[in-house]
DNA sequence: CAGTATCCCTCAAGATACTG
DNA sequence: CAGTATCTTGAGGGATACTG
């Protein structure tokens, strides 16, 4: 069985690191993203990453652990499984809009093509994401403060 | 010399993609998490965070490649080193928000205690991000859709 | 204090072959 | 097709010692 990661992280107080423990690895959140996507089968995910089998078994075990995804029986009759999104796994979607967001911005070149994320319905690009607080003001960094523990 | 990463991501049209080959790493992270609570010094993100030395230095040096922290002198008038982050850096404060957000809601027992972002002024915490259209409705992901390449 | 230089060991990761 | 099993390599990561 291979291994599942360090799981240190699991302890501390603090959410960013919990959180960073389960996912912020570069397969688990390129399936993640793949998910959101629409894909759902273990080949979709593999021909469509590139990744090796025993890596994406690997993956996918720990995302079903995690209650990210769940496993049901093939849509199309045969005896294999889907993985489907949870509502745990569905409320990444902000995080991996996040990602997209900070590399459209910083990681191409004027003029660079890239994939776009788009309101279907509208064509639209979505607004560009950002804390705020409870009355909706945007925050900047500067503005908060960690308190320890609660 | 101790490697960077893979790299080949960055060829990807997908800017989760690329995003990910650049921060989605687990010290990555916890050492840009850190900096948005104030820490600059090399010895700020080593003892708060428990990790090597060699490592430290590993992702100090990608992320001033990649130009998220730049360098400065130390503002005590030492000769060493401030990591401080730059605007692209500044940037990431909503992915890092997002991590926390998720943490919050998915990682911690029902009344378990854990570390949280606060508005200084207000000492309310931040609402919960999620991404809207450019009239500012909050948008599902299956009202969304990838247009491949622009 | 802020790094650099080694050493060492585990595990992440790909390749390949096999199975129901 | 959807995995599981095995093998090998190299990178990730910690520990320790050294340096300006």
């Amino acid at each position: 069985m291979l291994t599942s990661k360090h799981q240190h992280l699991q302890a501390e107080p603090c959410p960013v690191a919990r959180a960073v423990d389960v996912i912020a690895d570069r397969w688990t959140l390129l399936v993640v993203r793949d998910a959101f996507d629409g894909k759902r089968r273990f080949g979709d995910f593999q021909r469509g990453l590139g990744i090796a089998r025993s890596m994406l078994t690997d993956r996918l075990r720990n995302l079903v652990a995690a209650g990210i995804f769940e496993v049901k029986p093939a849509s199309d009759g045969t005896s294999y499984q889907e993985y489907v999104l949870t509502s745990k796994g569905s409320q990444l979607f902000p995080l991996i809009v996040a990602f997209r967001q900070w590399g459209e911005r910083h990681l191409f070149d004027e003029g660079e093509a890239y994939s776009q994320l788009l309101e279907t319905a509208s064509g639209e690009p979505l607004e560009l994401m950002s804390p705020t607080t409870v009355n909706g003001r945007t925050i900047r960094p500067e503005e908060t403060t960690v308190r320890k523990v609660r």
